[in-house]
DNA sequence: CTCGTTATGGACTGATTGGTCCATAACCTG
DNA sequence: CAGGTTATGGACCAATCAGTCCATAACGAG
């Protein structure tokens, strides 16, 4: 009935992800936004509104993905290789400097002062401490970690490490030192 | 011999601090800066250089403070109650929204895209690992940490979760979940 | 093939950006 | 009090910002 769009809106959002990860909320213009994406200034704007609708939709996608990684990454092995896993999947390396978190990214660029913002990443955080707290009770049961830990309280406890892994592999940190960090934190769990 | 400045250096800085705390680099304006520095203009460029300049000088005495108040809660108390001190010093809370991390700030927006932030980072880094590792000797020499540590690499944690702990400040978490979060993954040291 | 509808790209907007210019003010030394 | 020097504030600059307008292009339905 009308003109198709001659992009792919997932690819778009994709590209935009990338864009935001990279320079941030505020210093990603828009014409880097076009540029990176693929797209006309007109589709983007015909197509997601604004530069701030097109960042809270990619900050909803990146955040499914990254949870889809974890959750992947939190099915396998024991509960501790699991976990393990799940603090250092999809982090970037100091090589990739593509790779940055919009979760991270959003929280420390807007703090508290976006209410869709906020609302985005408290939901995303309520999903990662659930997952992290479900794989720390499989870990109890097991008899691998410390029957007194609070799963919740632990689930907390990893999602903060795991933002610190995301700025010390923003910062340039390679995969072994990460790891180590990850293994030595882990191990307050036993 | 010449027209004394009507400002505080320091203070000025100090403002300075807090404005690019706030906003980050590039959303804080220089509008923003004169504004909340209290000073005109023509007296920023004419003491500081330039918008960079000046939050290069901002992030070293940033860091140089924070240093300082970690190293004097590192001086008092056992190592673990001088080590959690020292993760939790300075954090801000969610109601001081003011209150923002410079440094976790700059890696998050620059990455490592700026040789000059690059390094202040860099050397406050060691800085602070440094700090945390002789902290860490001492608990192994006084028994109360794993004789098998590396401090080195226990340092590298310790900063790494204390990143962590400054992204979930500035996303709102209480001085409560911190504490716990700081204990639980500094239990990893015994 | 024609018409209604939507997508596209380029020109354009007012506002804001970081930074400069310049006239004037305030100080210290002589 | 006079002269050299620096600080100050307001006007100003080109560049860039996010966003809009409009003429045109490309499609499906009739």
């Amino acid at each position: 009935m009308a003109r198709p769009s001659e992009f792919d809106r997932d690819e778009a959002i994709a590209s935009a992800i990338r864009v935001f990860a990279r320079h941030g909320y505020e210093a990603a213009s828009t014409s880097d936004l076009i540029e990176g994406m693929g797209i006309g200034r007109q589709s983007l704007y015909g197509a997601f509104g604004d530069k701030r609708r097109l960042f809270l939709e990619a900050l909803r996608r990146y955040s499914d993905g990254s949870l889809a990684l974890m959750n992947e990454a939190l099915a396998g092995g024991s509960p501790r290789e699991a976990i393990e896993a799940a603090l250092l999947v999809g982090l970037g390396d100091a090589e990739d400097l593509e790779t940055g978190c919009l979760g991270v990214g959003s929280i420390v660029e807007f703090s508290r002062t976006d209410a869709e913002v906020n609302a985005l990443n408290d939901a995303a955080a309520t999903l990662v401490v659930a997952a992290f707290a479900a794989r720390v009770k499989d870990g109890i049961a097991a008899g691998a970690f410390d029957p007194g830990l609070d799963p919740q309280a632990a689930g907390r406890m990893l999602l903060t490490l795991r933002s610190g892994l995301k700025v010390a592999a923003r910062g340039g940190a390679g995969e072994d030192e990460l790891r180590q960090a990850a293994r030595l934190a882990l191990r307050g769990l036993s």
